[in-house]
RNA sequence: GGCGCCGUGGCGGAGUGGUUACGCGGAGGUCUGCAAAACCUUUUACGCCGGUUCAAUUCCGGCCGGUGCCUCCA
């Protein structure tokens, strides 16, 4: 399986370090709001690289991580904690903020069908591991303590702007975030922050710097090292993170431990509505619940996400939306022909069992390559099409298909196979259906009777296609999108 | 100012040095008792200017336009 590595910038061919198990690093929510389209964007991409791994018979272990504390406003370690700031907007503590938020999120991914990761460890319950961290970063030498922190000194660290190929030199001179005059390099950023003179935090902490609460680059680096060892294979991250979070964890991490931090880095790109980015500046922040409320099953937003390569900008409008709920639909529609024996022809069935197992290779190839989901969307759009068109050869075909199908549902995450079989009343209706067609065309019968049939089936959002060769093919409508 | 990315048909969105992406929408058709559904055909594109090449949307250079990061942020 090949991904590409921000680390090289180029598509590398996935070793685990210890295959079949591969270890994987994702940032994960700061829990002080709902989370918007984006979050979840990125949250649905990790699983697809998780499925993808899985699907290649590897056995990811996925951390996934709670930002409960620490993560200020401002990524230069000004402003304040969001946790707090959250808190008091709604007249809480900053625990219960927390909890809130995170149960929120946990049932999020739940909701989206996001693979459960290994673990979601909190923040909040790692301060000991964080503050062993820095205690370790700074018998070695890389830390400083000013007013309001201990500090992380990125000019010891060798290879600091590596990762997102930073020129701090030259990105100084635009700078406009007010420079703290104690801090002795501009990209210096806080491993423990002070807790204000005279001020209770929600909270906060003992250490041996003082009172306070952890930075927020800190959590990641010493939760990844508890789980997943010093190295791990697989971060991942929203590439927001690549200059400043992603830059300062491998300061972090490779200064105490020695080892490289990550072998592979993989960043999702930004989902665009209306043409700008989701930002709490715009104030265009999107949730799921939005997405319901326009009558869409949260399916249609995993199309919508699968559409797209995870290396582009996407898009969410009207219009993309509905071209995902109309795909959707056809792919459901597709994952019904596994309930439907019809569909096997032996006298122009032409797709055999061969056929359909290399599609199915077909679609992994697919997808090991940098998780091209796009390309799978359409191949399965092919595959659709020409099984109706061609049908299916005999019995080993068809239940090959149903493989097939159970196949990409662990691929895509798409619950096709939850579209329910018929029940034994709903099959004799459309027999009866489909028998009375053929003797009203002979005169037999009454078209009047056939309707009514129809109309029977229509009820139970059943359309069913009579074929002068083939027995009845049936659908269900509306499946995606709760208000039909 | 520094570091990037992108510019594809009505829309979304892939990809490629010479061959249909795919989906939505529009148009026409086949099948059909009608209507759906299904299927077929069609709509036909690669920002501009140069260069390389037998051949460029696809590689190189320049330009124009958009956009991301260097603040919050997936």
């Amino acid at each position: 399986m090949k991904l590409y590595n921000t680390l090289t910038r180029s598509v590398e061919e996935i070793k685990p370090l210890a295959a079949p198990k591969v270890t994987i690093y994702t940032c994960g929510p700061t829990v002080y709001d709902y989370p918007h389209i984006g979050n979840w964007f990125t949250f649905i991409r990790y699983d697809l690289l998780v499925r993808a791994l899985k699907a290649n018979g590897l056995g990811p272990v996925w951390v996934m991580n709670i930002t409960d504390v620490g993560h200020l406003v401002s990524d230069a370690d000004d402003g304040e904690d969001k946790l707090e700031k959250g808190a008091r907007r709604e007249g809480k503590t900053a625990w219960d903020v927390a909890k809130f938020y995170g149960d929120y999120f946990v049932e999020g991914l739940k909701r989206l069908n996001i693979s459960a990761p290994n673990f979601l460890p909190k923040a909040t319950e790692h301060i000991a591991e964080q503050i062993e961290l820095i205690k370790t970063l700074e018998e070695k030498g890389f830390t400083y303590v000013i007013d309001d922190g201990v500090y992380y000194d990125t000019s010891k660290f060798e290879g600091y702007e590596a990762l997102a190929r930073l020129d701090l030199d030259d990105q100084q001179a635009g700078a406009r975030v007010a420079f703290n005059a104690q801090k002795h390099n501009s990209s210096d950023f806080a491993l423990w922050k002070f807790s204000p003179k005279g001020q209770k935090r929600d909270m906060e902490w003992d250490s041996p710097w003082g009172k306070g609460f952890p930075g927020w680059h800190i959590e990641c680096s010493a939760m990844s090292k508890k789980y997943l060892g010093d190295t791990l294979d697989i971060h991942a991250g929203g590439i927001d993170h690549l200059p400043v979070h992603h830059t300062n964890e491998i300061a972090q991490s490779e200064a105490a431990t020695g080892k490289r931090f990550a072998n592979y880095w993989m960043h999702t790109n930004h989902v665009l509505i209306d043409g700008d980015k989701i930002s709490k500046s715009l104030g265009n922040g999107i949730t799921l619940e939005d997405i319901e409320k326009q009558g869409y099953s949260l399916e249609v937003l995993r199309v919508l996400v699968l559409q797209s390569h995870y290396r582009t900008q996407s898009k969410l409008n009207d219009a993309s939306l509905l071209s995902a709920y109309a795909r959707l639909t056809d792919l459901q529609k597709f994952a019904q022909l596994c309930f439907q024996p019809n569909v096997v022809n032996e006298k122009y069935g032409r797709f055999s069992v061969e056929d359909v197992e290399y599609a199915r290779q077909d679609l992994l190839n697919a997808m090991n390559d940098d998780l091209a989901t796009p390309k799978v969307m359409s191949m399965l759009s092919e595959y659709d099409r020409n099984i109706r068109r061609d049908w299916l050869k005999d019995q080993a075909a068809f239940k090959a298909l149903r493989e097939l199908i159970e196949f990409v549902d662990d691929l895509l995450g798409l619950s096709l196979t939850n579209q329910s079989d018929l029940t034994k009343e709903q099959r004799e209706l459309i027999q009866k259906e489909d028998m009375l067609w053929r003797k009203a065309k002979n005169g037999e019968a009454s078209f009047a009777d056939v309707d009514e049939i129809k109309k029977k089936l229509m009820s139970h959002h059943i359309v069913v296609s009579n074929f002068n060769d083939s027995k009845p093919l049936w659908l269900r409508t509306g499946t995606g999108r709760k208000e039909d």
